[in-house]
DNA sequence: TTTATTGTTCGATGGTTATAGAATAATAGA
DNA sequence: TCTATTATTCTATAACCATCGAACAATAAA
C-alpha cells in the first residue's frame, strides 16, 4: 500500500472528536455522560450496543454522546469510511456500522 | 494516556511528507533518488545509516532525500518530537535521532 | 577570529479542515 | 398520502497547517 494511504488513515484518526467516534465503534459502545466535553474516553457499558454485528443506530447514539452537531458527526463518519476504517450501511431506520479490522491490521503491520 | 495524546500522535503521522521522514528514521535508511517527488517510499540500502543508535546526521541526509525546504523539514522534525515519536540530539555537527519505540508500542496497544 | 556549514526561528501565504445551521432527501408509520 | 424521524448535503466561516525564503544562531574548521 502506498505511503499516502497510510497518511490518509492516520489523518482520519488525527482529530480527537473523530478518534472518539472511531473508538466508540471499535469498542462497540458509547461514551458515558461524564465524558461529554472532556478529552477522556470512558467505556460506559457493553450492553448498550451488543452483538458482533457492530453498532446499530450508531449515528444517533453517537450524536447523544457528543457535543457536536449532526452535520459535523456525519462528516466525521464519512472521513472514517473514506479512510477505510469503518463501513456503514443503512438498514431502514437503522444505521449499522463496523470497524474494518483489515485496515487496523494494516496499521499495526506498518508499525512492525 | 488521554485520547488527545493519541490524536496528537496520529496527527504527527497524518502528513505524507512527515510520515516519510518518520519512516526513514524508523527504517534507519534513506529513500532512494527515484522516490523524489513520488508518494511511494523506497528503501535504498541499509548501509547508508548503520547502527542501532539511530540515524547520524539525519537532518541533512533527509533533506537530500526530499523536495522540501530545510525550514519545512525542521518543522516536521519538531512535530514528530513533539508527539513523542522521535528523539533528537545534536552531537556537534552530528544530528542523531531515533524512534521512540515506547510510543510506537502505545499505538499498537491502543489498536488491540 | 573569520569563515563555512548546519540547523532553527520568524513572518507571510495559500490551502485545508472542523464546525454549525439551513435546506434537502430518505424512510417508517399513521 | 401526509407527517415525523433521521441522516446527508450545501454554504459559510474561523482556525489550523504546510510550505517557503530570509534572517538568525550554533558549531567546526581554517
Amino acid at each position: 500500500m502506498k505511503l499516502s494511504n497510510y497518511a490518509k488513515i492516520f489523518k482520519a484518526l488525527s482529530n480527537e472528536q473523530r478518534l472518539k467516534i472511531f473508538m466508540m465503534i471499535y469498542k462497540q459502545c458509547c461514551a458515558s455522560e461524564e465524558s461529554r466535553g472532556h478529552s477522556e474516553f470512558y467505556i460506559k457499558d457493553k450492553s448498550c450496543c451488543p452483538g458482533k454485528e457492530g453498532i446499530k443506530k450508531a449515528f444517533s447514539k453517537i450524536c447523544d454522546c457528543m457535543e457536536l452537531s449532526k452535520s459535523t458527526i456525519s462528516h466525521h463518519f464519512k472521513e472514517l469510511q473514506n479512510a477505510g476504517l469503518i463501513s456503514c450501511e443503512r438498514e431502514g431506520q437503522m444505521f449499522r456500522c463496523r470497524v474494518n479490522q483489515e485496515t487496523v491490521s494494516l496499521i499495526k503491520e506498518f508499525l512492525e
